[in-house]
DNA sequence: CCATTCACTCAACATCCGTTGACCGAGCGC
DNA sequence: GCGCTCGGTCAACGGATGTTGAGTGAATGG
């Protein structure tokens, strides 16, 4: 209503836009379940319907709002590691992507969601473990270096638990590097 | 029925913790949403109304069968704490108590089961806490204990991830103890 | 032996949710 | 200008769920 001027095919990629943009938000915010068809489409103020019109069904928009997580960067040498992996986690850039979050936040309660969070992390963990020197443990140490990020993700994003929403994220990623570290090198 | 000769009392409180049983493994596998009362009446065979009855409303129902989850034991010596840490983990146990499962599987998507986390979570940080040596980051440092020890739980217990699914709990107890080590150590 | 208690069931209500089909009106091509 | 396309709305259905109130029959206690 408030945009004055525009072709038909641009005011509909908007609307469709918007409707994921609310999506995700609600999804991040309430996981799968309790995100409701009616919710997303009042907060992008357009009928339930119309969600339903483009994309078939609560799954698929959910599928759609998820999808935009990236694939772990190429990972160059052995001691960048743990720096990429603290990227990775969003602490330099205050936060997940919230597809990201979307996930995360439904991955514990709804099957399709955990299926989707085993085959991300699953990647990391082939990602990180390859990048590990030679081992028979590597790709168990991945695992549970993905399990850490995981842990402090979920703790400071989706718990907000209050050490660690009060700390810098400078801090965390100083205490986490040592720890990271030492699952990254074999002990023998 | 099958059960032949009872007091009626007895017969009560053992349908009371048939109830209860039920609840907590539907709580623990699906989640609070996704368990339905009827579920877990016909599964500890009984009508919905009598669970209601019992417990007065789905929260409640929740709220008992989530309670049974103990304390951290008082902290002993400041080297014992990774051992503690891992035997709380429950790796040592095959796993964690069906009752924490439960909370565990619903803290991301209830809010109430949020807030008992935080709290059961809170309480752990700062038993470590006041264990670790005094350092101004010490919270900080038990929270990122804390959360690691989650993220193994949860990509264990309730995601499955296959290379620790499938790794002897003895062994994921060996890689993660430096790291806890490099945790709980100040580095300055 | 009889009245009462009490564990337990039955049927129903109210609500909410995903999903559907008919419908409307403005922009587009001719 | 006209008819068609299509973005968008409206009203409704069918199913599931938490919750309730009346009812039943066996164990209990006097």
């Amino acid at each position: 209503m408030p945009t004055p001027h525009q072709s038909r095919a641009a005011r509909r990629r908007a609307t469709e836009a918007r409707i994921l943009d609310s999506a995700r938000e609600l999804f991040a915010e309430r996981g799968f379940d309790r995100t409701t068809i009616r919710a997303v489409a009042a907060s992008a103020g357009v009928d339930p319907a119309l969600v339903m019109q483009y994309f078939g069904s609560k799954r698929e928009l959910f599928t759609a709002a998820v999808q935009a997580v990236p694939a772990a960067p190429p990972t160059a040498g052995p001691d960048a590691l743990v720096d990429q992996l603290l990227a990775t986690l969003g602490l330099k850039l205050g936060g997940l992507p919230e597809g990201t979050l979307a996930m995360l936040r439904s991955m514990l309660t709804d099957p399709a969601a955990a299926d989707h969070a085993r085959a991300a992390l699953g990647r990391q963990i082939d990602g990180i473990g390859a990048a590990l020197p030679e081992d028979a443990d590597a790709e168990l140490r991945a695992a549970l270096v993905v399990s850490t990020l995981l842990g402090v993700a979920v703790g400071h994003q989706l718990l907000g638990l209050s050490p660690l929403r009060d700390a810098p994220a400078d801090r965390i990623a100083a205490l986490l590097r040592p720890a990271l570290a030492a699952l990254t090198t074999p002990t023998h």
